[in-house]
DNA sequence: GCCTATGTTAAGAAATTGTTAAGGGTTGAT
DNA sequence: ATCAACCCTTAACAATTTCTTAACATAGGC
């Protein structure tokens, strides 16, 4: 990653700003913070980051609420946008994915997870269609050879499974919610509230189950 | 690089034009420019450029558009054609490749970005030239004398046949779409839903079904 | 234990491709 | 010019695969 992207870092604590900042500059980003929701606002504006990372338990204006508001900004409707949240608060994360949030973490942050997630993203934002491999672990899969090497034997997937499961691989560890499934591999056609868990039942069938979790009300994601 | 490579730039934004233009000089390109669309396909004809660099987003005639009119001229049939599209424009990616396009590269632009993927597609380009033999497997196929060995033994394939198999052979295991084979070998004409498939199976008839797999929905590729 | 979200299964609906034969067009030899 | 041979496309139908659904089972949070 030459490039240095721009991020702007957002909590209303000063210690993991710091924290978080430190280990970001160490990777080379250029970094700037804002403490609170208005300020990121502002911040983002002049700054124009390629990626905002947003706490969204924050006095005053919330992460989602600020989220929700860069997204009006037209420079920043495409800006990418992860959240920090603690464990507990699961249906945040739902409320984050509606507002525009592109990927989250869980408190504690482990600078190394974060950081991955955060180059995963960049990555997958610059490059897209060019890069059409993507191996992990026992799974090698080749969007234009439509081709999946599990265990380095050929396993075919249908249409739909296989663009679900290279869906999920974009950002492995992210949960995808099932209305950003049915976005992205349905194009908004209306389906039953079953038809993904058989497509991903029959993935699971073909490359095992210990992949694809599931996560009770939000989404599925995959592991390694 | 040590040949002069042409290159048109199309962008209605002034900026853009002067920005990139000085980034590919300094490259020792030669670059025109063209502020819309139509003038673009103007340019194009006269200049005959290598590749045409051209920004989806353009009012009145937009990139694909453009593209599809280049491609229509029988002079620019295999012009390198490359995108720039803003981040979000998901649909567009798909469309631009539908279109014709080789390759494509979100803004913001980053010159050094731009520019080696300028020069690979230059390389891949001409590499394709010159290999207008491929030998795989079984398989022996000779473009200039419009020859195919097949074990060794000479098999006559009319040349739509012909055409097709050396187009999917150019890049074995990938996926070909119905579309991208469409508009390769019938240049965007309007043809049947079966047409593909008969020439497929007399293909299939003459080399073996093995070669030649379906992918369903998605396309045909070549494989050993 | 109840409630809700997800897992599982099989059936058939829907979509896609395969196959065949026929007809119009073109080419080239006689 | 005529004929045969071949090429290309199409339509009709068959075969196959893929997708969706419904019905019921199960698991996990409260």
């Amino acid at each position: 990653m030459s490039e240095s992207y721009k991020i702007l870092l957002v909590d209303d604590e000063k210690d993991i700003l710091e924290f978080l900042s430190y280990n970001l500059k160490k990777e080379s980003f250029i970094v700037r913070t804002a403490l609170n929701g208005e300020l990121a606002v502002e911040e983002a504006k002049k700054f124009h980051p390629d990626l905002i990372i947003l706490d969204v338990m924050m006095p005053e204006m919330d992460g989602i609420t600020t989220c929700t508001e860069i997204r009006k900004i037209s420079d920043l409707e495409s800006v990418l946008i992860l959240f920090l949240t603690a464990r507990s608060e699961e249906y945040s994360e739902l409320a984050g994915f509606d507002a525009g949030a592109d990927d989250y973490v869980t408190k504690p942050i482990k600078p190394k997870l974060l950081i991955s997630r955060i180059k995963a993203l960049l990555k997958r934002n610059n490059k897209k269609e060019i890069e059409a491999n993507i191996k992990i672990a026992d799974i090698n899969i080749d969007k234009f050879k439509h081709l999946l090497l599990y265990k380095n034997e050929e396993v075919h997937l249908a249409k739909k499974e296989f663009n679900l499961l290279y869906y999920l691989m974009t950002i492995p560890g992210r949960v995808f919610t099932r209305q950003e499934i049915i976005t992205e591999i349905w194009k908004d056609a209306f389906v039953g509230d079953r038809t993904i868990d058989v497509h991903i039942r029959k993935i699971r069938e073909k490359i095992g189950s210990h992949h694809i979790k599931t996560i009770k009300g939000v989404g599925y994601k995959f592991d390694i």
